[in-house]
DNA sequence: GCTAATCCTTCCAGTCGCTGGAAGGTCAAG
DNA sequence: CTTGACCTTCCAGCGACTGGAAGGATTAGC
């Protein structure tokens, strides 16, 4: 099938499919007029990084998990270890957002948000802390 | 000031002042030996840079709190709008993150994780939906 | 058979926010 | 006078695409 079948089942847009080919993680057979020719094995594959990617494995880990997944004799302890590490990455994200949000959100409560030009956030961010900015810094 | 100290001040590698001189975030004079020599002032520019940025503001969006900042009439309501969209982005990553290790959590507790090849964390990517895969793909 | 629309090709450039490195000038200490 | 730290500019690369130009192939309709 040409790529635009192949993008449409795999969900993946053409040009991150022909990317894909550039750096060697798909390599689909060319027909006679040079146009690239998917095979469902193809399609397949191409899914498996889409779900991957979704499940925010980077390229490179992607490259790993398909070897994985094409190895017969690998161990599940592998994968294991791989997704692991995601969760860890996952959970450290969200902890820091957290934080962040943390020191945004009293910023955005007692800014009074109206026509008046005394700001807290932008008085935080010019670094002064527990006051009200009267002359110019 | 060169730039050395103007980095220790502010936080910021010197590689991340010059490119903020760059894109014209920050102008700091040249001495005769045409070194960068930073005023006090510019030192202040560059911590509300580092705050910022550290907040998750993007670049255009320090670009427009500068602005705010140096203009005596702006409403803090404007400060505010771009403060609470940010908070916004930062609850939807959460949430993003959050579903994104409910769908691998799951996946990594029922993969057993020792030498057998058979491993759910693969068979879910390869789209093998409540099954155990047990032929090739 | 002709034309227009759609699909495909390759290649190059841009995104964002830095970061690394090369090649060379300047300055302070010993 | 040399060494080393600091500074300069410029160019390239990161990750993972994405946009667009220029041109060839195919298909549908007239």
């Amino acid at each position: 099938m040409n790529i635009g079948e192949a993008s449409e089942r795999s969900g993946l847009p053409a040009k991150t499919i022909r990317y894909y080919e550039d750096i060697d993680l798909v390599a689909p057979d060319r027909a006679e007029n040079g146009y690239r020719d998917y095979s469902l094995s193809d399609v397949h594959r191409l899914r498996f990084l889409h779900r991957a990617r979704n499940l925010g494995f980077s390229i490179d880990e992607c490259r790993l998990l398909l070897s994985l997944y094409t190895d017969r004799n690998r161990a599940s302890a592998d994968v294991k270890a791989m997704a692991e590490q995601r969760l860890t990455e996952i959970d450290a994200k969200i902890q820091a957002l957290q934080s962040l949000k943390a020191a945004l959100q009293p910023l955005v409560d007692c800014c009074h948000g109206d026509e008046r030009p005394d700001c807290p956030i932008l008085d935080d961010l010019a670094g002064f802390h527990a006051k009200r900015s009267q002359a110019q810094a």
